[in-house]
DNA sequence: ACCGTAGCACTAACGGTTAGCCTTTCGGAA
DNA sequence: TTCCGAAAGGCTAACCGTTAGTGCTACGGT
């Protein structure tokens, strides 16, 4: 699957690549919405519709990690060892992406998408994504008797948590303050009192 | 403030609702994308202008209540007895909520909502928008000492409820499960015990 | 060596949204 | 009562994100 880096792929993925750093570098440069498509296209030397063919829309240029940030919230709740609880698993890997984005390196994206309504607004639905994708992995673990609704409750809780933390003055208590709450709503939630 | 229906006000609010009610009806009958905003101005007979002028987006044209939905929210949680706990109060609230929002004469329009792409994002970031409002809300209740991150989380988790509620099975039960979650979320976040 | 397909380009257009500017009409102060 | 400022509404023209439609090129597997 993975093991063909062949030409072609390289190629996309380069394109790609030259595609979202252009942006970004643009947008920082000059503000999200002053800098148009046309102009990212000729200044990373594609076509529109080849910028279009990598990306969705104009605000996923932005978040280049959308997938990889997707896929580790999903391993954090499937690939965890067979004792160990869901709950915690899910707030190491929250505090660990939460470090990831309030890094100093990360600082100006995050400034710039917290300043532009487009791209808070497409972070909000992405995270509902996100937290579909949470909730049908966490459903999918046998022996964990949740109803849907609860696996989804607690899915959005701790996407919620991620967004929560990262406004906070201190993000890391932050999470673990999120976190006694969602614990708790956990532990009610639990398989009806197993006789 | 409120004393003052003059005919400035009425025939604005009438206008609005003209266009308001024309949109939907086009929508409805001939689905969400296929009808332009053009068209929906010349068949309420205003112009374009006016149609922005009145509603910040053509999303905004199916969210009418939007701003009565937030009001709810505020309400349930600032203008409730001093001695009534707050979480049972958003309880009822919502529960009221949901049934409004899948009664019978409701279906057709949020049937609507959620087969379009746009207007569930629209519906998501809106949903935001009020979790926030309910939070402030909340946070100002004085004599609840919780922090700012756990009347965010609260209101967050709220406002999740009604949106899986909408769409379970059984919603009256969706609210309730979701309720007893928040409910022990809400007791470990309490005013670390008062000395 | 060959063919299918995927990547990419170009042009044109569509549809939501806004700016600029003008007219009408109401509400309240003089 | 009269008059002025402001708000509501209108028209035109454009901007910008996004999407067909079409075709060319080059890579990858057979």
């Amino acid at each position: 699957m993975t093991v063909e880096p062949g030409r072609r792929e390289r190629k996309k993925a380069a394109t790609r690549q030259k595609i979202a750093g252009t942006a970004l570098r643009l947008f920082l440069e000059r503000g999200y919405d002053a800098v148009g498509i046309r102009e990212v296209a000729a200044e990373a030397d594609v076509a529109v519709t080849t910028l279009f063919a990598h990306f969705a829309s104009k605000e996923a240029l932005v978040f280049e990690q959308d997938a990889e940030f997707e896929q580790r919230l999903v391993r954090a709740a499937t690939g965890r060892a067979p004792d160990e609880p869901l709950v915690p698993a899910l707030r190491h890997e929250i505090r660990a992406l939460v470090r990831h984005c309030t890094a100093e390196s990360a600082a100006p994206v995050w400034q710039l998408i917290d300043t532009t309504p487009a791209l808070r607004q497409y972070e909000e639905s992405m995270r509902l994504r996100h937290a579909e994708s949470l909730a049908a992995a966490i459903a999918a673990d046998p022996g964990q008797g949740r109803t849907t609704t609860a696996c989804r409750t607690i899915a959005r809780f701790a996407i919620d948590a991620f967004a929560l933390a990262r406004e906070a003055a201190d993000p890391e208590a932050a999470v673990d303050e999120v976190f006694r709450m969602i614990e708790a709503a956990w532990e009610v939630s639990g398989p009806s009192r197993p006789a």
